[in-house]
RNA sequence: GCACCCGUAGCUCAGCUGGAUAGAGUGUUGGAUUCCGAUUCCAAAGGUCACAGGUUCGAAUCCUGUCGGGUGCGCCA
């Protein structure tokens, strides 16, 4: 059977052949084939593979490029998949495959369909993703976009690519914001009661959606809660704050078809005497990173109420950070950060070798101590890593959309869905990389044209259900199970231009496999909207050169041959838009 | 002052972890077009990859420095 990744499978042949290089067998202890590679060429005129073994290994031979590689070229030659071999430039061998061998892939990408591209590289490894953590004091806000979308794609990439993938949402209900919250609810519940309370005084959330949560206390309540002392009625109104705040947020999620696996709650952390912190506190301690004592003024504006306190901290310097953080405060209760060390701890004791962090550009000063805390907590076992989104500037027709979240008058990530659509959202937040900061422009998002990719991808795939359908119309009681498409195509699929369309389907594998490793979720967009363009490039031959088309209702077999070339494409369209968390439509009306 | 991110076509951005003549889209210019579902198709022009060194067969990519833009810098979450 034909191997699914072109790529490596030459990969593996090429390094066969290097093996049984006389030359090479001499020194094969000292030759090192982790460079070597196989690739797509810059210019498929050059040929289906490139690699650069002749130039990585000549040095150590002792020999040149060029010469080494007409041996190689040699064993190449011998194999009956490729149908030429041909030394270029420094010394790069471009190969080119048998039709035969293209036809037996093609087949194997129609008779896999979505699975295609499904890799095995993450080994199974056990990965957490936390992406989203929005504070549950409001609804969400476009910021928290795109990390929403960032973490969700990324954990389906690695999902995909054979990584065990954990979605997780950090609840940060311990702080002082909820006692704000909750202290804003309760100014609702005694507005619901019928007391006239006026403006929203500074310091507590203004916003309408406070309203029903202050509804539904009365409800449950009636006039109890308003006898009692504030010491007695926060924490009840906080647990039901926290609930009604997160309860919207899911469903804002949901909106953005984000969906989490594990809700983690902070308050959890400090639950039962702080358990589970004072424990990683004293792991960190036992380990040898926790001290008592002062950290030196900030650089630059000393803040006007600078006082140099004694405090519990972690020597985080000893493992990568700038400073050593405080984990305890100096009266005596737990920092933030303290928290976030035994959250860690618990992803880590839960089994994780990797953590992935999905937070936007303004916590990059976080990055440093994460990673130290992953290296003091897990003694360098597991693999932290941080990916910073940048931040989304909302445009509409041109101009800047201003927001003030003082002022309550922000957009809200639901305002956004509703008004563009999801997939477009979606789309848009992975087509760029997430260390760029992104343009999002109302207008763009929503037109239907080629300036949109969104729409030009969905549009790729409705243009292949269309082929399928005016086939069934050419073809009365067409069969046009995937089994039989895969059949017809040995020996008919051909033609340079339909070559070229495999070529580009023959890479899904490696782009799912390289994104998913560099964490770079935004190539798996840009890969799909290059293979539309390549299928509507093919297509629009078709209109001046009618022999090319998909379907031709004097040769059946031709036929079905070509539409199972347009299988594949609908299925790879289909299986990368998944990732991204989009719909592949059947048609675009 | 320090740390992190970013400087690629007029504009918005890719560039496959070091490979061949640096690519798309948009814009500009010139053609084609009663079309199997898109205000479409084809082509051309457009670059000192911020700058200066370094590493090597080979650098937009890696290392150092400089310049320019963004973000963040005790016990806030």
């Amino acid at each position: 059977m034909v191997a699914m990744n072109l790529f490596t499978d030459f990969e593996d042949r090429i390094k066969n052949a290097l093996e049984s290089l006389e030359i090479v067998k001499e020194k094969r202890s000292e030759l090192d084939f982790g460079r070597v590679n196989a690739e797509p060429p810059r210019d498929s005129a050059h040929g289906d593979v490139a690699t650069n073994a002749a130039m990585v290994l000549s040095k150590p031979l002792g020999t040149n490029p060029r010469a080494l590689a007409e041996l190689i070229c040699e064993k190449l030659r011998q194999d009956p998949d490729i149908s030429d071999v041909s030394v270029a430039g420094p010394g790069f061998i471009n190969v080119r495959l048998s039709k035969a061998y293209w036809q037996r892939l093609i087949a194997r990408m129609i008779e896999l369909g979505t699975d295609f591209g499904r890799s095995d590289v993450g080994g199974g490894r056990k990965v957490n993703v936390e992406y989203v953590s929005a504070n549950p004091t409001g609804p969400m806000h476009v910021g928290h976009c795109r990390g929403a979308v960032v973490g969700d794609a990324l954990a389906n990439l690695l999902g995909f690519a054979g990584y065990e993938v954990t979605k997780e949402y950090y609840i940060n209900d311990a702080g002082s914001q909820i006692d704000v919250l909750a202290r804003s609810v309760f100014l609702r519940y005694r507005e619901a009661l019928g007391e006239s309370i006026g403006d929203i005084p500074a310091g507590l959330y203004p916003g309408d959606y406070l309203v029903p949560v202050g509804e539904a206390l009365k409800a449950e309540f009636g006039t109890r809660l308003r006898a009692m002392p504030e010491d007695q009625w926060l924490p009840i109104v906080k647990d039901r704050a926290i609930d009604a705040m997160m309860g919207m947020i899911r469903e804002d999620l949901a909106a953005l078809n984000v969906t989490h696996e594990v809700f983690y709650s902070e308050r959890s952390l400090h639950a039962d005497g702080a358990t589970a912190i004072r424990t990683a506190i004293n792991d960190l301690t036992f380990k040898g990173h926790v001290y008592k004592g002062t950290l030196p003024p900030p650089k630059g504006q000393l803040p006007e109420d600078w006082e140099d306190r004694e405090q519990v901290l972690f020597r985080s310097t000893e493992v990568g950070d700038d400073i050593d953080r405080p984990l305890i405060k100096s009266d005596g209760s737990y920092t933030y950060f303290a928290a976030d060390v035994a959250y860690f701890k618990d992803k880590f004791d839960r089994g994780f070798d990797e953590m992935i962090y999905v937070l936007g550009a303004d916590h990059g000063g976080y990055v440093k101590r994460l990673e130290a805390v992953a290296r003091a907590v897990s003694g360098g076992k597991a693999k932290l890593t941080v990916l910073l989104c940048q931040l989304v500037k909302l445009y509409r027709n041109g101009e800047p959309v201003k927001m003030s979240k003082r002022s309550g008058d922000f957009v809200t990530l639901r305002d956004v869905v509703e008004e563009v659509g999801r997939d477009p959202v979606r789309f848009m937040m992975l087509y760029r990389k997430n260390s760029e900061p992104l343009d999002f422009d109302f207008a763009k998002v929503t037109e239907q044209s080629k300036d949109n990719p969104v729409f030009y991808v969905q549009y790729a795939h409705a243009r292949c259900m269309s082929v399928f359908r005016q086939a069934r119309e050419a073809f009365t009681d067409l069969d046009t199970d995937s089994k039989i498409l895969a059949d017809a195509v040995a020996g008919r699929l051909e033609d340079p231009s339909e070559m070229q369309l495999a070529a580009k389907l023959a890479e899904y594998p490696r782009v799912i496999e390289q994104s998913a490793q560099a964490q770079e979720p935004h190539r798996l967009a840009f890969y799909l909207y290059d293979l539309a363009s390549a299928f509507h490039a093919h297509w629009n031959k078709g209109k001046d050169q009618p022999e090319l088309r998909f379907v031709n209702d004097k040769n059946r077999e031709l036929s079905l041959a070509r539409l199972g070339l347009v299988y594949a494409v609908a299925s790879v369209l289909k299986s990368g838009l998944l990732i991204v968390g989009a719909e592949a439509k059947e048609e675009m009306r």
